[in-house]
DNA sequence: TAATTTGGTTTATATTATAAACTAGTTTAT
DNA sequence: ATAAACTAGTTTATAATATAAACCAAATTA
């Protein structure tokens, strides 16, 4: 009936974290920090699950003396986002 | 940035349930079992959590002899429903 | 009348989510 | 130069949640 929803990506904090990485080449830690409003530790701990899986990439290096994580999605996250967003519409219609 | 989902909408097995009652008049327990494919209790759970909620209407009955629980989608449930599609639509956006 | 089935509920356990506390270092003010 | 405040995170303790196994009451069947 319905298709299962991958437990990876049906969470608030990391969905949002995969559909903004999917609409940009790379994005920071501060720039995830803010448009989900999440908390630093809770933003951390859901960029590693999803790093952990595979679904995105994360590169540490150094910005004006700071540390400075980017993210970006791989292949492989992109496209279980693109499967999580088909399966889902089947539970959203009336 | 993106809206908040109804952690209560926001789990697999209970946004089936809902999805699943916004198409219908009524289901009953085993309907909502064989559709979902959940296990017994979880269903009873989860049922009883959107009933908590005043999401859904649970009427207890018997037919032939046994004991048969029908669900229906109330109004706020259904606005519930309604909104958290809405709200989820943000997400999958690439 | 004993075993099995129906239609569930309760509850113990495992998993997950979250924020508070912490780390490591930098900048600024004194 | 040193203390206070800030940046940029991570770790971890706790709370919340999900799930299936165990249970229950009654009905049916052998």
């Amino acid at each position: 009936m319905f298709k299962a929803l991958d437990p990876l990506l049906h969470q608030q904090l990391r969905l949002s974290i995969v559909s903004l990485l999917a609409s940009v080449e790379s994005a920071d830690f501060n720039f995830l920090l803010e448009k989900t409003e999440a908390t630093k530790g809770n933003l951390s701990v859901q960029i590693s699950k999803l790093k952990d899986a595979g679904y995105v990439e994360v590169n540490k290096t150094f910005k004006n003396n700071y540390p400075l994580t980017t993210c970006n999605l791989t292949k492989a996250g992109l496209k279980a986002f693109e499967d999580y967003v088909e399966a889902i519409q089947e539970y959203l219609k009336k």
